[in-house]
DNA sequence: TATGTATGTTAAATCGTTTTAGCAAGGTGA
DNA sequence: TCACCTTGCTAAAACGATTTAACATACATA
């Protein structure tokens, strides 16, 4: 087992010292006027030996560490896992690397994964923020730590972010129910604050109200396992036997929601019409298939990463913060179709 | 925006040397015989004004960091997902955080991910090699780091790994569409030579061989958009007309798969029964539902994080390499019922 | 000759820990 | 009194990079 090489190491055996080492390393061999033989041999002797400098000290001594640290509510979301995929590639041809972690939508958690990420330096933090987080995401953000939120904001802090128009995107969906007839239309979310739930069901309830009908909102507990959910939404079909349709706020209460309608043996769209928040392959492949509002994924993780580079390499220079907020798109399929 | 503080800076306010300090944060106060009344004070004072340690200084001192590389093939398939998400959880227990990334199966990008990581000095590595990377993983493993493999392991490499009976798993799939009177069993793989594929083949081809049928075995290229995968597996099924039934190796190829199946109008299980690998969702929900080889996802991240975990704190004693064999286990849905 | 300036390189401080080796003071036994 | 423990603590050297400030040397200018 040999020993890593250091950049002394290499100084020594070309008999030169390790400031010129580094200098040629870290391309100021111009600005610092290294004759041009100097450095082809370093760079030619660096190759042969195959040495890597030790991001560990330089970090430690920069202060900068390359790695840009990713919170999502939880990895195993496709949703998530999706844009942790592309922020990932994306990241990666810019020189960065991801540390990523669940935060299971728990404060305590997050809070500690956000101490972790400090303690290693992390150059910047990608969140989509639990409940509660707002003051330790405030202090990150006023020590100058370049942040971008995503998903979901946090209300009344002055930092970048990127959602998608989650108001409009279910408030259309519903008039699109309405518009082929329903009346006694069901949204089915999760009890959280965040404020892209909050939007959803804000939009559900303007498109409701609009039209002069009455609101169905069953909210489930977070975080809960798909068994219970789907015994709680049993008992939420049961008593609402008026419902003709039905709109569900995330993609996870989408899936428990279908396999609840099945076990029930109501016909989607005969007895029901169905929408479910993202898209998913199971949605496409469903039979009928299930029209649904489909998160543009790309541009989200463009946007994030964009917005996080920006800040990263413009250091101190205080841009504006930015909240870019895209649309979606209902993808309308055969759950959803069909006259009364 | 104030400074972190330093173990120097408690030491100072205190009056006493960082020495100190450091063996009381490190739970060596007694071993030094540092006084009661001194560690009380010193963590006292430690708590009230928050300070943590900085871990990076920490890790350059001492060699190790913590922090376990996790490499899957791709963070986006469902199934690597869950088990990044049951390990992350699992090491985060532990006192482990994980950093992941997807290597894409791609050799020259897992070999940068590895240097990556050693640089960052990560502790343990867990891995789903791609192919190529044999010797790389070698001169890990010969340098004394922990390294675990899983889903698929190297032959001729002595070292950990966690994979499941993916020979069996197939036979005897394919034993169940036999018995049920299929004849014309169709495989659909990918052109990897990875292990985890290749058993499943050889499972597939000894059970067609022990009834004296024909193969139909159709190899996709790795690392194909769906489209592409969706149109050569459309031309499969139009020359091999007479498929009573078809097993998918991976889940992606279920899932376009059973797209393909749906454009060209068959009905399963009437035209065509079918089994898949992975469970998901999507498979316990289509309609049918389909009949799928599921992976022990829990005991698979398990045993991979005992493994590691063992390696971590055994240190130097060189335990015997362990190759843990799961089994797998044949969810009998709707798409593989029903007589001829 | 003295002064300035461009060129090429490096010594040493620094980042924030851990760890080795050892110091001072007080007690004990002979 | 001397030699030797114990107790309680610390100085200083690592870990492996970056960066500041400076040092020679050569050459040109006045």
């Amino acid at each position: 087992m040999k020993k890593r090489l250091s950049i002394l190491d290499i100084a020594n055996s070309l008999d030169i010292s390790s400031t010129t080492v580094s200098f040629i390393l870290n391309g100021k061999a111009k600005e610092k006027r290294i004759s041009d033989k100097l450095v082809e041999k370093v760079e030619k002797y660096v190759e042969d030996v195959g040495f890597r400098p030790n991001s560990l000290a330089r970090s430690l001594r920069t202060g900068k560490s390359n790695i840009i640290g990713l919170m999502v509510e939880s990895i195993s979301n496709p949703f998530f896992a999706n844009i942790a995929r592309l922020i990932e590639n994306k990241a990666y041809n810019n020189g960065y690397k991801i540390i990523y972690s669940s935060t299971d939508n728990d404060t305590t958690r997050t809070r500690e994964l956000i101490r972790m990420f400090r303690e290693r330096h992390v150059d910047g933090y990608i969140i989509s923020p639990p409940e509660g987080i707002v003051d330790d995401i405030a202090s990150l953000v006023s020590a100058g730590v370049p942040v971008v939120l995503f998903d979901r904001y946090l209300p009344g802090l002055d930092v970048d972010s990127v959602t998608i128009d989650n108001f409009e995107s279910t408030y259309k969906a519903v008039k699109d129910l309405i518009r082929s007839g329903r009346r006694n239309i069901g949204f089915i979310t999760v009890d959280s604050l965040q404020t892209q739930m909050q939007d959803r069901l804000a939009g559900y309830e303007k498109a409701i109200e609009e039209h002069g009908l009455a609101p169905h909102v069953k909210e489930v507990d977070f975080n809960q396992i798909p068994e219970k959910v789907i015994r709680h939404l049993t008992a939420f079909f049961r008593k609402e036997k008026d419902l003709d349709s039905i709109v569900f706020a995330t993609n996870y209460l989408g899936i428990s929601g279908l396999k609840t309608i099945r076990n029930i043996g109501l016909n989607i769209p005969g007895d029901i019409s169905v929408i479910a928040f993202d898209d998913h392959d199971l949605f496409e492949l469903h039979n009928p298939s299930i029209t649904a509002i489909s998160q543009p994924v790309d541009e989200i993780a463009d946007a994030v990463i964009n917005l996080l580079l920006n800040k990263l390499n413009k250091g101190s220079k205080p841009r504006k913060e930015q909240n870019v907020v895209l649309p979606a798109h209902l993808i309308v399929r055969d759950s959803s179709k069909g006259a009364k």
